[in-house]
DNA sequence: ATGACGGTAGCATACCGA
């Protein structure tokens, strides 16, 4: 079983080569982030036209969820439950692939910096770290699940000097602050293991052993040619789900093409024999 | 610290992003 997690920045503006990449890749199932739409603007004659459904948690201009999937999907969350939020952040669904049942989230965390007129803002810090004790809230009713549960996404989170390009530019920023990775963190306390780590962490080829996992390069700067990123996308495997990996792996592909989105595809391979 | 670049709203330019 193939997952994967994609901030698309925008799924209209990127259509066409995410549909050629559905169709060669055909994963089970994809957690979008950054669909930029409402509802009613979502592709969806294109995307049942390769052969997905879509679950759709839109927004006009910002944010915006989803999960595709050819198998059967049922919503249990729109929202993190008992935290309000004008932001369409966080879908959760069970998916059922021909009697294999899995548990799904796609999140796209608050970026949590202040706006470039205004750095003494610190108000979108204070909403990120808001976001993250309830989505802990909700990590922790969701990681002790009988059925595997994958949290995929967009977290606007670097967690060490080895996931991204150069720490001292973002040290301080919202990124990368304490009060924000130690919440990641308390999440991996809970049970959660990291795809990308973990599947590194076995594997036995350098190759993946040195590969840096970076998902996102500024469109700036010729920052993607000069592999100038940051690792921020995420899969996280309650220990079910940790069970069955098989291997995470970063796909440039998306990236790579005309006119990408600024992240590219993080995919996780689950095993089920 | 700033601007590089791109998407959206909506039609000029402001806002958001990491």
């Amino acid at each position: 079983m193939k997952v994967a997690t994609y901030n698309i920045n925008s799924v209209n503006a990127h259509l066409e080569s995410f549909c050629a990449w559905l169709q060669t890749e055909h994963p089970d199932i994809v957690l979008l982030q950054e669909i930029k739409c409402e509802f009613n603007a979502f592709p969806l004659f294109e995307i049942n036209t390769v052969g997905y459904e879509a679950r759709i948690l839109g927004q006009k201009s910002y944010n915006g969820v989803a999960i595709l999937s050819p198998h059967k999907m049922q919503i249990e969350e729109e929202n993190l439950p008992g935290f309000t939020d004008e932001n369409a952040r966080y879908l959760q669904a069970k998916v059922d692939c021909s009697g294999k049942e899995i548990r799904m989230a796609s999140i796209y965390l608050p970026n949590g910096n202040p706006p470039y007129n205004d750095a003494a803002d610190t108000s979108r810090l204070a909403y990120k770290l808001q976001w993250l004790d309830a989505f802990i809230k909700q990590t922790q009713k969701l990681v002790h699940s009988p059925i595997p549960v994958v949290l995929g996404g967009d977290f606007n989170i670097i967690l060490s000097d080895k996931d991204v390009y150069n720490p001292e530019l973002f040290r301080g920023g919202a990124l990368y602050r304490p009060e924000v990775t130690n919440r990641l963190k308390a999440i991996f306390h809970q049970g959660w293991s990291d795809a990308f780590r973990l599947s590194q962490n076995g594997s036995n080829t350098l190759r993946q052993k040195t590969e840096n996992g970076y998902t996102y390069w500024d469109y700036a700067g010729g920052a993607f040619a000069n592999d100038l990123g940051l690792r921020i996308d995420y899969q996280l495997l309650s220990p079910k789900a940790a069970d069955r990996l098989e291997k995470c792996w970063v796909d440039k592909t998306l990236r790579r093409g005309a006119k990408p989105s600024d992240h590219t595809v993080l995919m996780t391979e689950l095993n089920w024999d």
